[in-house]
DNA sequence: AACTTTCCACTACAGGTGTAGAGGATGCCG
DNA sequence: CGGCATCCTCTACACCTGTAGTGGAAAGTT
């Protein structure tokens, strides 16, 4: 299937150590040690750190475009068997469950997209990580919303967004589907 | 008043360099170069660099507390000359406009908040931050809410920060008060 | 004026980090 | 079997980082 397993057990390394070290915790050493590869070996495949991050952010928006794909394909699923209603509320506690199962699929997003807005060289994977993470949220919200394309997107994605980084770092309960359909129902 | 202006000297430069360049950005001798201080004095001043960042970290707090104090005045201020209706509404652009003209102080809290959640040495740092940023917040809730102590002030806050990182890293817009006052008197 | 204390600039150093490259194992083609 | 290409491991190195310490100016005390 993919070409080389090797980078991708390496990118999902730097995943992994994004959230739980941050990007000064990534380092060519560290992807190594805990790949479990012999040392040099990322130094290999991404000898410059910006590519390691460019190829990570594009894994990482990969495995969110996939989760988003299996939410999708479970309610159309749900929707044939169950009816609608019960399809979407389905959504809506995966949406939410999402931010807890996801944990450092989350931390790495932010992370890199706070690197991407500093560093040039990492110009445009702010925008295709945002773009990935929305997907599934603007998805719900057509649903909840009946079809309708003027739903305000930028204020539904701030708040899961904010809600689950106080969440991830500690500082707030996890996101509820009270909460978050209370607010999506509200701007809606 | 304080008796060493150099120590602030020193901790506004890293709340900018947490914001400009990320907290790998951060070092003594990144900080000297930036204040335009000898090189050593950093390290002189804080020797580790873990007492830097919890030093930055009250730094930050205080001027957060101080922004807050303004605005509360600035709204006892407009309460009397204009009535409540005008000061509710100075408070909420404010509140707003902060986002733009605070962005490194929101950078290096999210920053810092982030670092805290890894570094066992960094605890405290994330709580006592997100209290200080969510006391103007509070204060809004409680203006808008007439008084009511059962305001989801988390909700508020999560979207106020999402929507603000989103927009400081170059992904969204400004957050706009119509935006604000919607979900909040919608969630109220 | 001598002495002490405080404050600070500078240097040193051990480890970590980004990055390049040399050489070797492995497998493929003639 | 010899040669060749591919893939990888290992090593090297220049630079950066955290941190400690040394020596000397400045200021205050006796």
């Amino acid at each position: 299937m993919a070409r080389s397993t090797r980078r991708d057990v390496i990118l999902d390394c730097v995943i992994d150590l994004l959230a739980s070290r941050g990007i000064q915790g990534v380092t060519h050493r560290a992807v190594d040690e805990v790949a479990r590869l012999p040392p040099g070996s990322t130094s290999y495949y991404f000898s410059k750190k910006t590519a390691l991050l460019i190829a990570a952010s594009d894994h990482l928006a990969n495995l969110l475009g996939k989760d988003c794909d299996e939410v999708q394909m479970g309610f159309a699923q749900r929707a044939a068997r169950d009816g609608i209603e019960e399809a979407i509320g389905y959504v809506g506690s995966e949406l939410v469950k999402y931010a807890d199962v996801a944990r450092h699929l989350f931390l790495a997003r932010i992370e890199l997209t706070m690197a991407s807005s500093r560093d040039p060289d990492l110009s445009g994977v702010g925008a295709r990580l945002t773009l990935a993470a929305r997907r599934p949220i603007e998805f719900f919200l057509t649903l909840i919303s009946g079809g309708r394309p003027d739903v305000p997107i930028e204020t539904c994605a701030g708040l899961i967004d904010g809600i689950t980084l106080m969440h991830v770092t500690g500082q707030g309960r996890m996101p509820t589907l009270a909460q978050i359909t209370a607010v999506f129902a509200a701007v809606r």
